[in-house]
RNA sequence: GGAGAGGUGCGUCGAACGGUAAGACACAGGUCUCGAAAACCUGAACCCAUUUUAUGGGCUUGUGGGUUCGAAUCCCACCCUCUCCGCCA
């Protein structure tokens, strides 16, 4: 949610900010909104006023002078009523065009249509040469038997996946060794419910657009999260931070949930785009004016720990077209997949500045003892679904044996998943 | 799932026969002081307007409706918390 008094001082810089983002909302109809709004507001609390007078006036008078004030006050109620309907309808249809409006990219932002516009900032990393041709995650998961589709969806139905065997150990490595990194770095680790109410979950902001992504309980009235983002930053919804605590940082593991809607056909082999994922979870409450460097700590964070595995990978700068609506500006990981022979999206990072702590009524008190809204930044430490298949394909052996990264050996107590051939 | 109790100002506690939200503690600033404590004073959500930093008005007792000239108080629905019972990993 945008600030409606930036909206009515900078039309012009919101519109920009809409156009860049490809989001179509009607700015003008929104300022007109404001205005009538503010207008019959005017009128009722004219009404209003008047009604809390004559209310003191009331006690004391008696007889007939009480009569013809009650008189009175009888039919200036019928009038804000009237008017009280309207204004509610009013903001009703003002609140729906607001919620629309996405946040505002970063001038540094490269504008651009969608994710053919993002752009490269580095590489990082030593892509492995095979000499033999590399095998993708599925055909060397299911050889080695810690994949298995096959049988979710049997269970399940397709786009799910068991993990089984030495790859739950990895992923129970791979927690750990984001858990043992983080908590240094004042992160405060939480399993967080996955279900949650409408509200908290609207204010995050995937709700108003999106909403088919999102698996939905209606016999509960409760949905599935798709990300640890979604039900930590709730977590402090209608709070008041103490400033010394910021940033608030968080590292929270769950299980996502995605209906994968839009993306019928595409990437259906094996586990790498599934409804249900695990995944470790970055999350920080803080300054405004300390979000930006928030948001680079992220982004190290995930370089750390992905150069701590080994893993070549790509830093890409999110195009305005390829933002979500609550960021203002966004990073993605790619790793190299030698199965894919592509660089593929592991990680994400997003500085969402005050657009959800302003929905979520989340602010904390500056040394001058004003109010002010928080900033929140999110970021992935790993989606572990994808970072095993970024293992397997990259650490793979001619045999089908996978290797394990140094990083993780003292939690998994093996160097390496050995296929049968080898044994 | 059944029965009961409750939700009051950024926090903690806590009052208010249907007459327009006391008070205490905590917090921030100030006076005082060499400094601190104590004492005293002031302040504290949000919205609208303006002679734009101050003043006026509105709103605010979990949320939303209703009754009423007037609701923390009465009625209805919902949310949440707690206690007991049942079921249960």
């Amino acid at each position: 949610m945008l600030d409606i008094k930036f909206i009515r001082e900078n039309p012009d810089i919101v519109k920009e900010g809409c156009r860049k983002k490809q989001v179509k909302v009607d700015i003008d109809k929104i300022l007109e909104l404001d205005k009538k709004k503010r207008e019959i507001l005017k009128e009722v609390e004219k009404m209003r006023s008047e009604k809390n007078k004559a209310s003191k006036e009331i006690v004391k008078l008696k007889g007939k002078e009480k009569k013809e004030l009650l008189k009175k006050m009888r039919e200036i109620d019928k009038e804000e009523d009237v008017l009280e309907k309207k204004l509610k309808e009013t903001d009703k249809k003002f609140q729906a065009l607001m919620a629309k409006v996405p946040n505002l990219p970063f001038d540094d932002v490269p504008v651009g249509k969608d994710e053919r516009d993002n752009v490269v900032l580095r590489e990082v990393g030593k892509i492995p040469k095979f000499d033999f041709k590399p095998k993708d995650h599925l055909e060397i998961g299911e050889a080695l038997d810690i994949i298995d589709v096959k049988r979710a969806a049997k269970t399940s139905g397709t786009r799910f996946g068991f993990l089984k065997g030495k790859a739950v150990l990895l992923e129970f490595a791979l927690v750990n060794f984001a858990l043992e990194t983080l908590i240094k770095e004042n992160f405060v680790p939480v399993i967080p419910s996955v279900l949650i109410k409408e509200k908290p979950f609207w204010g995050m902001g995937y709700l108003d657009r999106g909403a088919e992504e999102v698996y939905f309980i209606p016999k509960d009235n409760l949905y599935l999260v798709g990300t640890a983002e979604q039900i930590l930053g709730p977590m402090h919804m209608d709070e008041i931070l103490k400033g010394k605590d910021l940033p608030k940082r968080y590292l929270g593991f769950s299980s996502c949930f995605r209906r994968e809607a839009g993306s019928y056909g595409k990437d259906t082999r094996g586990i790498f785009r599934v409804h249900q994922f695990d995944k470790v979870e970055m999350f920080s409450f803080c300054k405004p004016e300390e979000s930006i460097k928030e948001h680079l700590f992220f982004l190290k964070m995930e370089e750390r720990l992905m150069k701590a595995l080994e893993i070549p990978y790509r830093v890409v700068k999110i195009c305005t077209g390829d933002l979500g609506d609550p960021a203002a500006a966004k990073f993605d990981i790619e790793a190299w997949l030698p199965g894919q022979g592509k660089f593929r999206e592991t990680h994400s990072t997003s500085n969402c500045t005050d657009f959800q702590a302003r929905r979520l009524n989340i602010r904390y008190r500056a040394k001058d003892g004003k109010l002010h809204f928080v900033h929140t930044v999110n970021g992935t430490a790993f989606a572990i679904g994808r970072i095993i298949i970024a293992i397997l394909e990259n650490y793979q052996e001619k045999d089908g044996s996978v290797r394990i990264p140094k990083a993780l050996q003292k939690y998994m107590g093996i160097s390496k998943i050995k296929s049968q051939k080898s044994k």
